[in-house]
Parts: structure tokens; sequence; C-alpha cells
DNA sequence: ATGTCACCTGGTAGGTGA
């Protein structure tokens, strides 16, 4: 099965991209993230029209997730249990057996900023409700947007981002962490070319330019490892008229 | 060196967030 991960910065915007992307990415499962739609908003019926299931949970202006499907997810569950937060952060639910969980991570702004001591707060919970997840789903895959750099060969130029925002020790270590749960970064398991990014800001040319992070990860439960037979960005929609500032993440599980 | 985009309010621009 196919799964894969999209932060396309606004689904009015960017929907018929999705749609074609499906079309020629035709992924059991995708998550989405930012789609800026009040849930009496979101186009769930042009979606299904296109042969996926949806879940959807949003919010107005910002924010927003969806889990597309071509099985319906099982157990959906919306944002994080127990944790007090009125951003539409997360969507779960279970495809084909697996646990998936699609995560808008908070962007944090900057290091010094009360957003920064939010992005720590929610990361903490997280980590406390995906160490759950995982005892009672083994087969478990986190993805997202998680606006975070994990390491340096995850960005374009680490020297002038060392300590900036996507790249503090304490957002790294965060990262560690959630691996250490017994995940695996699917996109380090496979050589991949230098330089692989997933966003690029819309500012300095920096597409054109290839200045970008990593910042948008599959992981993936030990359980489910042995069957990981690709992971990749598809850098092609961010060479469409107004794209995301995002790419796709994919991964491929054998069976 | 600089270079954007999407959304809101409230109005034909300015502010916010990323």
């Amino acid at each position: 099965m196919q799964l894969a991960t999209w932060n396309v910065n606004s689904l009015a915007v960017r929907l018929p991209q999705v749609l074609d992307w499906l079309a020629a990415h035709p992924v059991d499962a995708l998550v989405l993230q930012e789609t800026k739609l009040t849930d009496d908003k979101f186009p769930a019926e042009q979606i299904q029209a296109a042969g996926y299931q949806v879940a959807w949970f949003g919010q107005k202006t910002y924010n927003g997730v969806a889990l597309l499907s071509k099985q319906p997810a099982q157990d959906v569950v919306r944002n994080i249990p127990g944790l007090d937060d009125d951003m539409a952060r997360v969507i779960s639910g279970t495809v084909a057996g697996v646990r998936v969980i699609g995560g808008y991570f908070p962007n944090g702004q900057a290091p010094d900023s009360e957003k920064f001591q939010y992005k720590m707060r929610w990361l903490q919970a997280l980590r406390n409700w995906v160490r759950t997840e995982l005892a009672a789903f083994p087969q478990l895959v986190l993805m997202g947007d998680f606006n975070i750099a994990p390491e340096d060969r995850d960005v374009y130029d680490p020297v002038a981002w060392a300590g900036q925002i996507h790249c503090t020790p304490e957002e790294r270590a965060h990262f560690r962490e959630l691996v250490a749960l017994g995940l695996v970064d699917a996109f380090r398991l496979f050589e991949q070319p230098p330089k692989s990014w997933s966003w690029w800001d819309y500012r300095n040319l920096a597409f054109r330019k290839n200045q970008g992070l990593r910042i948008d990860h599959i992981l993936v439960s030990a359980a489910l490892k042995p069957q990981v037979a690709s992971c990749s960005i598809d850098k092609l929609p961010r060479k469409n008229e107004r794209p995301s500032d995002h790419a796709p993440v994919l991964v491929e599980l054998r069976g």
C-alpha cells in the first residue's frame, strides 16, 4: 500500500492540484494539512467523486487536516485526546489495518516566542499519546508537516539556520524522542538525493534556488519497517502554477 | 540585497501567520 502526506496551504485553492495528484498517484491514503476550511466548507463531494473516502477536521482561516483513503478509515480521532487545544491539527484513522496519524505540527514562529512554548507543550502531548497509540496499534504511521528539520542535512544552509525555528536543539530533541518511541524516518531508510527538501519558502525565489528544508516526514513503526519499499518527495507539484509551498511525501509498504 | 501567498476585516488597504 502507498501512503502520502501533503501540506496544501489552503485546500480551497489547491483542491484541483490534489485531485490531479491523486489521479497520477492513486495512493491508499493521503493526509492533508493546512486545509484552512471550516468543516461546513470542506469539499467532501468532489473528493468522493474522485474515488476517495474522507474524514476532515478544520477551523476558520488556519490549520485544518484531512484523511483521504480508498477504503473508509475506521475509528477516526480528531486532535490529541486529553490535550486542550483550540487548533485543528491532527486526524487519525485505521486504513487497511494500519493506524494512520496525520499531523500539522505547530510552526513555533521563533524560539523566544509564546508560540514556541506552545509547540513544546504540543510535542510533549503528542509523544505521550503516540506512545499509547503504538501499544494499541503496532502497525502505525505518523506523518505530516512536523515543522522540524531533524538534522543539518535537512537544511539548505545549516549555518544560517542554526538555532532558528525548525532547527533548534529543543525541536530536534523532540523529533528524536518521537523516533525513540519505536518509529523510523522512512525517508532515511533509503539512499536519497542530496539537498532533498519538502518545503521551500515562497519568498526569495527559494524553489528556483533549491533553498529549502525537509520538515514533512513519514515515521513508521518498527512492526512496519520491514515492509517499507520506498519513500520519496515528489517535487513536481511545487512546479505547478500557484503551488503549495510544500511538496508531497510518499511511502510504499509491501503487502 | 531583494524577491510570497492566503486569509481576515473592512473596505478598495493593512494586518497576521507561515
